[in-house]
DNA sequence: CTGAAAGCGCTAACAA
DNA sequence: TTGTTAGCGCTTTCAG
């Protein structure tokens, strides 16, 4: 391994010179720059990247911590982020927690411990204390998932909305027994999809029997246990709205499973835009999240964060708006 | 941040003590290390790993590099091998090529000049020799994809059979005008799933017409466009069997677009399982690979290396068998 | 403009 | 069983 010390040898300078020619540092004359380039090249010297850690300067590595990599979401986020901070020659270091908060915060010593630049984080639903504290002592960013624990920047989604077009959708069909099935109030997004069905009912001014199913949102069982319950009930609703995709897959293929049809019997709105989603029976009509845009417009931001130390920390928040996706898998209730 | 020095203090010991209490040094008494073990906790001592890095000891980094993380294939991987690494407290550093072998080769020289403990890589369709030359110099896996230039050490699935099978369905059903669409034979896959295709019908025996659509695996649209020319022919195929996931996507996706009916009028096996195959048309029959049972045994093997430092470059190969999912995309031909 | 020297936090050889 | 000490390669004062 070629040092510093090395090159200085070669140019009979000090490694001080070296290092400064290096570092573009201004006081160094051109001649000398040119001359260090030359040799560094020459020999095929690689900064030592530890080394300079030790010095206090972060790594090129940005921590990235979402539940399940597995799930389209959170691939999408990581493949825009992986692009967009490629550019600037960071690397994505990825972590998974399985939403468990324990495992949260062991990634987030881990990430700390190897000096990442920043870290780019969808929280559990309650991060241990232990894990805002770390994250207080290095620039982050949450994403979708918002809590007030760990600062003030965030990057997520209308939810609230999401959910209230979907409603809307089936209430201007004229349903008048609508359920939604989706996570419990625990998680904000959680909680922000329930309002947005309640507000969605309270909007439509009718006189409307709303059912709720509230569990697991990354359970497909869950999903399909909820349509096996309300299918079961004396006066089922007419239209289904989902709100979380796991649900949504084990929602729509329970109906599958229990011949149901769609969208004669029973609608349904499922919850962002899985592929399959068009083939599954006469097409699912969805809510799509613009993930692919937030993410990129999230690694963006931090980017600019870590070029402009200074406002490292400043609050800020960004809400996309989601979009509804019609196909047909919601029509008028039935007679 | 509480380094070793100031656990030293607390305790009134030396630092190397501490060091090497931490390290679970068999020196040092229990007890004392018990005594160390309590004070770190509760100081919330973090080990700088920079600092250790500079000892020469390798990170706890391990790099992916992969074409796409939307690939359910590659989130798959990324997944099995995080669970699988976390375990012995490694972490995942994630890189996409997009096959772009500058693209790999950059990431590879990242990782390398980061101490990364490792790479586990599906390499590009033709890797630069520079990309070779570094990988010599750390421990590193091929998955999928084997380029000789790379080393010996490679964990894949058995493409040949994958393709064979899902012909051999086709052929057995009675089509003798069968069609095959996949990658070309630029990567080692592409080839090995494309005499997959030939010996199934070779080893049919019978008068067979065979068609090949041989063209870029990750695109959809080129599945799409293969699909098209194979129905314009003046005898088109009856039976399509497709080798790449992207392309299954493409095809079936145009299969519904023209409307064709399927198996009646065609019979077509798909590739991977992606989620949604069930649903599409009348459920497509397809071949499964193992990806994630694969990822973990790579994983496992990887851990196994880095424990036993002296094995390390043994060339090993493991092939995973493929499984052909029945569902009712194939039938006997129309009559 | 350049050099000398002091560490960053940790490990390991050498002492005790 | 523990302590002392000398660096790893780099950045960064402080002196020329």
């Amino acid at each position: 391994m070629v040092t510093i010390k090395d090159l200085a040898a070669v140019l009979k300078v000090s490694p001080s010179t070296v290092g400064r020619a290096l570092a573009g540092d201004r006081r160094i004359s051109d001649e000398m720059k040119l001359k260090v380039q030359h040799a560094a090249e020459e020999a095929g010297y690689v900064a030592n990247r530890a080394a300079r850690m030790m010095r206090g300067v972060s790594s090129n590595l940005v921590g990235l911590i979402v539940p399940d990599i597995r799930n389209s979401f959170y691939s999408t986020i990581a493949h825009a982020l992986s692009r967009c901070l490629l550019s600037a020659n960071y690397q994505l270091t990825l972590c998974e927690t399985d939403d468990d908060r324990t495992l949260e915060l062991r990634h987030i010593r881990e990430l700390t411990s190897v000096n990442v630049a920043g870290i780019i984080l969808v929280p559990s639903a309650k991060p241990l204390p232990e894990a805002a504290r770390l994250l207080k002592m290095t620039p982050h960013i949450q994403l979708l998932r918002k809590q007030a624990s760990l600062g003030e920047q965030w990057f997520g989604i209308d939810d609230t909305k999401a959910i209230f077009e979907a409603a809307r959708h089936v209430l201007e069909l004229g349903h008048r027994r609508v359920a939604y099935i989706g996570g419990t109030g625990e998680l904000p997004t959680g909680m922000a999809r329930i309002q947005g069905f309640r507000d969605a009912v309270a909007a439509s001014g009718a006189e409307v029997e709303q059912m709720e199913e509230l569990g697991a949102p990354s359970s497909t069982e869950f999903g399909r246990e909820a349509v096996r319950r309300l299918l079961e009930r004396k006066r089922p609703p007419t239209a289904l709205v989902v709100g979380a995709v796991q649900n949504t897959l084990g929602a729509i293929d329970e109906l599958n499973r229990l011949g149901i049809q769609v969208p004669s019997q029973l609608s349904i709105v499922g919850f962002g835009d899985e592929l399959g989603y068009r083939w599954w029976g006469p097409g699912l009509t969805t809510v799509r999240l613009p993930v692919s845009e937030l993410a990129t417009a999230c690694g963006l931001w931090f980017l600019h964060q870590l070029q402009n130390k200074s406002q490292i920390g400043l609050p800020y928040s960004s809400i996309s708006p989601p979009d509804l996706i019609v196909r047909n898998s919601a029509g008028p209730p039935p007679a």
